[in-house]
DNA sequence: AGTCTATCGACAACGTGGTTGACTATCTAG
DNA sequence: CTAGATAGTCAACCACGTTGTCGATAGACT
């Protein structure tokens, strides 16, 4: 810290290129007609690839109640990306899976990503970029482990604990 | 994109980084003295410094509407990091300074973010560390502008427009 | 002075998206 | 067969944003 930059730029950056690169891919995939996708869409509809899952298990995989994990699988279902459907094995089970439409937001979503990508590695050149990625990971891990998702955390941000 | 990383490890990538980073320095600034505060507290501190602000400014620079400026001074009054005072000049205006524990905070958290980026400053390499910092602005600009703030937005994650 | 308009701060109502709790149905171990 | 764990759903609640409205004040214009 004897040199350059304060302390308090890192998480600003940090938060600013994440919400640059996020616009960027919904303000394209909004284009291409997936309208209404936010971006807690596309994390659930990773977490429930490929094999499915239920609403439980997509709750611990976010880090949220199963309720919200349901929530959040009403709007996949009600936006067309996501089907309910019963398991045999398991009565109690319903099995979330990814529609075809859900699993073509989500190869536009990494073909858009992979673009962006090359975007900023054609300016930056490609050995930074991927210098960059490792860095990032670095930074990413606390206590040696890799930090989990945990998109969610009402209130992680806000006013009180 | 024709190499190694997938495009969408880079979201994730500065999202756990983010996390990572303000965890850490919350959970610092816990044990020494500020349990209470949370990551929006040090935004809105930051805002209202240097000169004070009324909740409307205080509301434009985050990027939200005053009255959600107003729930969040609310916030830190109660916690002891800023007071309300009435401006002489302009009856309508109530100024919201930083008190001396909110400046404590401030310099308390700058020091403890120094801390943080010289920890991975070390494990990176001087070098390393501020072509991070220097790529990662290139990567939050968007039309050639800096991102603003907008820490707010409520369901700008969630699940509508 | 008087009036029009913009702004401040506050109060209320509402919406979204998370939470916990309770309940039933079902699976599984003993 | 029974006990306990677990799935999903319903309901209540809470946090944190929103918009709408309102009275008070400031400033400009007649």
């Amino acid at each position: 810290m004897a040199d350059d930059a304060p302390g308090f730029a890192l998480p600003l950056l940090l938060l600013q290129a994440f919400r640059a690169i996020v616009d960027d891919l919904h303000e394209e995939l909004a284009r291409a007609g997936h309208p209404g996708v936010r971006p807690v869409h596309g994390f659930a509809l990773q977490a429930i690839r490929p094999q499915g899952a239920t609403a439980a298990e997509l709750g611990r995989r976010l880090g949220v109640s199963k309720q919200a994990a349901a929530k959040t699988i009403d709007a996949l279902e009600r936006l067309g990306y996501a089907v309910r459907r019963g398991d045999p094995a398991d009565g109690r089970r319903k099995l979330v899976c990814v529609t075809p439409r859900g699993v073509d937001l989500l190869e536009l979503s990494a073909r858009l990503l992979d673009r962006i990508r090359g975007d900023w590695a054609a300016r930056l050149g490609q050995e930074r970029a991927t210098r960059l990625e490792r860095d990032l990971a670095t930074l990413a891990e606390r206590d040696g482990a890799a930090h989990a998702l945990r998109v969610d955390a009402p209130g992680w941000f806000g006013h009180h604990e």
